[in-house]
DNA sequence: TTGTACGCGTTATCAC
DNA sequence: GTGATAACGCGTACAA
């Protein structure tokens, strides 16, 4: 551990100039093969590996991009073993990454003091892509011009930042078209989150089009806002039932709110799909394990990281291309609160 | 992008000199307060950011810690969701190395070619986390020599080398002894793994543990070797249905050969846990989900990667302290296939 | 408290 | 195909 060689030793060692030690190292088919096979012996025969800081100061080049998250908090003990959608993320990095020869440097970002650990992490790589909600807008702004950036799944740039986001849209519809014509339900309703949250809205311009190709009444606006919460969309359940007015289906704009309303529902004895349909939206894990399992929309959390990683690698290579945004696709999680015959969770077999 | 400005530029704008502009960087009470504020104006002001690799070479410090993990292959779609161990474990890695100033830098390694990932990964940390069956041995030691390691969840090291692990035997002590105490069976065997599996056999010698702590009979081996798959469970369960001489409990050494027992037993119309008793280990996804539930053993993964993640920075500190060898203790899940109620997956509220 | 000057280990730019 | 040498940007003895 003590003294480690350095590309002197070795160069030293073979009577070659470190030059083309170095460039052994770093070029397949450099040299005579004679010269290369030495170099080569050499390096293992002294336990010689490039110094990696050395490397990166002088080739401006780190080999490493990095990735930002936002910290979830302490880990819930409980529900310690459910996936969490950031670590698909990371996987879907990592991959990317590796095969570009590329290394992930990861960090999950408090909501305070998250700060220096984001710039710490800037400093030491070739690229950064920051995942929504890890820092503030003008942290990002400041990393961003001393480093290439690729937002993930934050609300629409305002900035010149590649983007690589979701289609909320496109999974909107495609859920309330299930409902339209797999099932023919008549009234249909929109919950949305957060007045004012972008995929909220977005969702519910979703919802719109599918009622629109269909032929039917769109809606002004979503039935009610349940803040993206399930105490949110237990509230939201209890006034519609109050109301006395069942709509025959819903569609949520997120599974929180799904699965509260499907508590509320429970209580009242209304049953679902038969009485009502609820959908959802995310396919967060305790989706599949409510009852009836709820029909959602997924999230692709790791081509989301695939492609943010390909999105930066490129833009690494071309600091000056023309900004990009992505928009992935969803995937319709059919389950049973859709009215559909539910899959039971595959046994064995 | 272009040209970012170093801390030359940094200690001329405002009229102090390097030294004072490092110091300023690293120390939060160094200079007077004017002194300081100052150059952290000026730094703000150029969107100077200290270069990593530059300070990483200066300082003999990258700030990095590394985590090599098996690459597990192509994602399986259907099973995307599943919560992968490794991904715990790079939780905790994160948790500690974050709390410690640290980022982390994560590579999968595949079987094949990971070695130079290795390599690179290695020239750029203060240490490394190797998890179990990343990496041929040798390269292990290579690389060890250049870098402090701990080996995480590998079979019992040789070398001197940090070293975390989980305490199999204890944890196959548990469920052996519930099966005892907590529903007094009398007749009690044990499934084993592959022959020669450390795993295997400590398993093996944590039952043989309880029944001799029962004052029961002790068997020199286990009754049959599943080798650690679905179908090897499977294979065993068909031949003891056959021989008729079915145990009142069957402690499997994993949660995979459980399950396939699970899956002969219900084709053979034996009740599970009503006429045999079954628990497995390591508490694998789908072992929530069959019927009935499996009882097992969870492995602690994130708090693996947390204590390795601690005991390597340790050994940052001190390079020359004696080897330690952490176990960490599992935990009993107790779920319906021992005999137990079965504790229905928790809905809402 | 602050500044000078050297070294960290490698790559890149020229020469040859 | 190979070698000498100047960066690369920062930390830090040492000096003031």
């Amino acid at each position: 551990m003590a003294d480690r060689p350095t590309i002197y030793a070795v160069a030293a060692q073979c009577g070659v100039s470190t030059t083309t030690v170095s460039r052994v190292m770093q070029d397949e088919t450099f040299g005579s093969e004679r010269t290369r096979q030495r170099v080569l012996a050499t390096a293992l025969e002294l336990g010689w590996v490039p110094n990696g800081a050395a490397r990166g100061l002088a080739s401006r080049r780190a080999g490493i991009v990095g990735l930002l998250f936002p910290d979830l908090g302490e880990p819930d003990v409980g529900q310690e073993e459910s996936p969490l959608y950031v670590d698909q993320v990371i996987r879907g990095a990592e991959r990317i990454a590796t095969h570009a020869g590329q290394a992930v440097l990861i960090a999950a970002l408090k909501a305070s003091g998250g700060k220096s650990l984001a710039y710490s992490v800037a400093s030491k790589v070739d690229g950064l892509v920051i995942m929504s909600r890890s820092l503030a807008d003008k942290d990002v702004s400041a990393i961003a011009r001393t480093v290439p950036v690729v937002l993930l799944a934050h609300k629409p740039a305002r900035r010149s930042l590649d983007h690589v986001a979701v289609d909320n849209r496109t999974g909107a519809r495609d859920v309330t078209s299930h409902l339209l014509t797999a099932h023919g339900y008549e009234n249909i309703v929109f919950v949305g989150g957060p007045v004012g949250s972008p995929d909220s809205s977005e969702r519910f311009a979703g919802f719109c089009e599918a009622l629109a190709q269909a032929g039917r009444t769109v809606p002004a606006q979503p039935v009610a806002e349940g803040g993206f919460t399930e105490l949110g969309g237990r509230a939201v359940m209890e006034r519609l039932l109050a109301d006395g007015q069942l709509p025959r289906a819903i569609v949520f704009g997120n599974d929180e709110m799904a699965i509260g309303a499907l508590s509320s529902l429970k209580r009242a004895g209304i049953g679902v799909p038969d009485d009502i349909a609820i959908t959802g939206f995310d396919n967060i894990s305790v989706s599949r394990h409510v009852t009836p399992s709820l029909t959602t929309v997924r999230q692709p959390m790791r081509e989301l990281g695939e492609a943010a990683v390909e999105l930066l690698l490129a833009r690494i290579r071309q600091p000056d291309a023309t900004r990009k945004t992505l928009f992935l696709s969803t995937e319709l999680v059919v389950r049973g609160s859709c009215g559909c015959v539910e899959t039971p969770v595959s046994r064995f077999e």
